[in-house]
DNA sequence: TCGATACCTGACGTTGACGTCAGACGTAAG
DNA sequence: CTTACGTCTGACGTCAACGTCAGGTATCGA
């Protein structure tokens, strides 16, 4: 497919989609005119690679990264930068909870006045 | 406390303290000569908004959440956007789960092989 | 064959949360 | 009083992940 089909059906852009490409996160394909051409397995792989950015991850980690994902191989400094990241996003996660509870409680607390509203 | 105290028990810049009065989200006593002064619960209200920005919010609906926090008081809009903040954090947190597994599934097999380097 | 899209490569613009620097004033220790 | 450091207000710089625009080429249905 283009990069049309594939920025539709993976839900992104097509700018982001060269974006990836330009950081050595996605492949492709180019026809003898220079068009770029995608196989399935792209539609998943950009899905990955938007669920590691909106982890946190900056396009440097995850180029650094995928390869492992790819080859299911690690040296052992990525496996280490892949335990790092993983401890990381946990924390994020943890953080995330602390901070969604909190919330809930002011929700809570706001929602006890019969019209809570600040101007009564 | 004056600004810099404040910076290094809240344990962030200078500059970011006087960004979150900038927006709105801290206040400060001034001295006569113009210096900022802050209280003890400031160390506790800048931890806040820290947490509030790493989960995602940005100045402006930090700003617009603030008060509800503040007076415990809402209106109607105020507790749909507290609501509504609490459940992109809650499908945040569950993206983050999913990528954690993911990355955990990755370890997994890249662990299995004995030395697992890619130039064997 | 022709027009409507889709695609290409630069290259500059955007946004948020600060970093950093300049030039001037405030403050505390000796 | 001086010296050194803290603080002040602008105001420009930064960085990542794209958005957007310009000018030219490709592809495809009718």
């Amino acid at each position: 497919m283009r990069i049309g089909e594939l920025a539709t059906r993976a839900k992104v852009s097509v700018r982001a989609l060269r974006y990836y490409e330009e950081q050595g996160l996605l492949l492709s394909h180019r026809s003898p005119s220079g068009q770029r051409h995608y196989g399935e397995p792209a539609v998943d792989r950009v899905q990955l690679i938007q669920d590691l950015y909106s982890a946190g991850l900056t396009s440097k980690t995850i180029a650094d990264l995928l390869p492992c994902v790819d080859a299911q191989v690690s040296t052992p400094e990525s496996r280490a930068r892949l335990a790092a990241e993983r401890d990381r996003i946990d924390s994020q996660i943890a953080d995330l909870i602390q901070t969604r509870d909190r919330l809930d409680a002011v929700i809570a607390l706001t929602g006890t006045q019969a019209s809570g509203c600040a101007y009564v």
